[in-house]
DNA sequence: TTCGCTTGTTGACGAATCGTCAATAGTGGT
DNA sequence: ACCACTATTGACGATTCGTCAACAAGCGAA
């Protein structure tokens, strides 16, 4: 597959393998391959694999850490922004991105992929991640169990809303950003009963 | 860890099984043990075990199957009332149902257990009855692609909110389920803009 | 009670996969 | 051209999966 040169540097070796990762577990999942057999079709040797990546549940991680790193930057909002601005961005880059890469995140996040706890921390990161961004763009420092569930739940219906939509399409981005930020109103609501307490 | 009768009818044996796989994939995963260590803390020998599920993924699959048509079964709306007071039983009925069973389902849903897609499409059975279910109360036999993103997303709502509710605590099941029936009124919004196009 | 048949149950086995490690072979520096 | 360094390899031992022929617990009949 490779036929590039044999030998590499680590630094351009390893992000090689992980691109190759990340399509190759978007498509065949986590362990539905031994690494003998994913080694040949990344073009190398099962021990390169090892010595990179310690063992197959390594090399997945450390695949998944490198899209959830990606969407984490992406989605960063602006910070000289109002909220309902930086917001607006906010879901708007996600989206974009999700059109872009679907498949692959999508095989992530509905788990079409293996997962343990280890991996489904570094899929928390990225809505925990958000979450907190939500709540430090409003100034909420010290907020409820009930607001983190609110925000949490909905950040969860935006990542699933978006993997249904990668399946099924039939909506435009603008209808989904829509939704999106509609759906974001009771929530806020229940934020901002928080705050006059 | 069993000291009954060693030799039981098919069926008690394979509810016992079952009953125990709950207890075990709850608190230790999927593949996090091998097969010979599940048997034995089960009181059984591995034999036994892929004697009744196949193999590892079948028992866990089994288990997990359990448990959603548990669910399923517990969150049918009552038939003879109207959509509003039908919905709230659901939603109320779900959140009982984790108040109560809470650890066991999150872990299933959060993936602290393990997935594969086979396993993954169980799960998405239970979004997908509530789905339907929704949309069948409401009278949308052909609904858009829009309206059902936005239903499924809004049972990810739901469902993430409880996980992480059963994580940290913190709010009142009552709380719990006002937000989810709030959070349900953009969606109507977008079913409702559908219904008269 | 004893025999015998059905079937729930077992544990040793072969196949497959994981992860290791000493050996190999590119590559850059001198 | 040589050397030193290290990226890379593939055979190996260990672990686990899933199978299967043998075992034995219960039940009915004699």
């Amino acid at each position: 597959m490779d036929l590039g040169p044999r030998r590499m540097t680590t630094e351009a070796r390893r992000e090689q393998l992980l691109a190759f990762g990340r399509q190759h577990f978007a498509e065949h999942g986590y362990e539905a391959m031994p690494m003998d057999a994913i080694a040949e079709r990344a073009g190398v040797s099962k021990g390169l694999l090892y010595h990179y990546f310690g063992n197959q549940r390594g090399f997945y991680m450390e695949t998944v850490r490198a899209v959830t790193d990606e969407v984490i930057a992406i989605t960063e909002p602006p910070a000289d922004q109002p909220f309902d601005q930086a917001f607006r961005v906010m879901v708007t880059r996600f989206v974009g991105y999700v059109q872009e890469q679907g498949e692959i995140y999508t095989a992530l996040v509905r788990g079409g992929l293996g997962s343990d706890s280890e991996v489904n921390e570094l899929l928390d990161r990225v809505r925990v991640t958000s979450m907190n961004r939500i709540l430090e763009r409003l100034g909420l420092h010290q907020p409820s169990a009930l607001s983190r569930i609110a925000i949490y739940g909905w950040v969860s219906l935006v990542e699933n809303g978006c993997a249904e939509w990668t399946v099924t399409g039939g909506a435009s981005p603008r209808q989904l950003i829509d939704l999106f930020i509609s759906s974001f109103q009771p929530v806020l609501d229940v934020l901002q009963s928080e705050q006059c307490v």
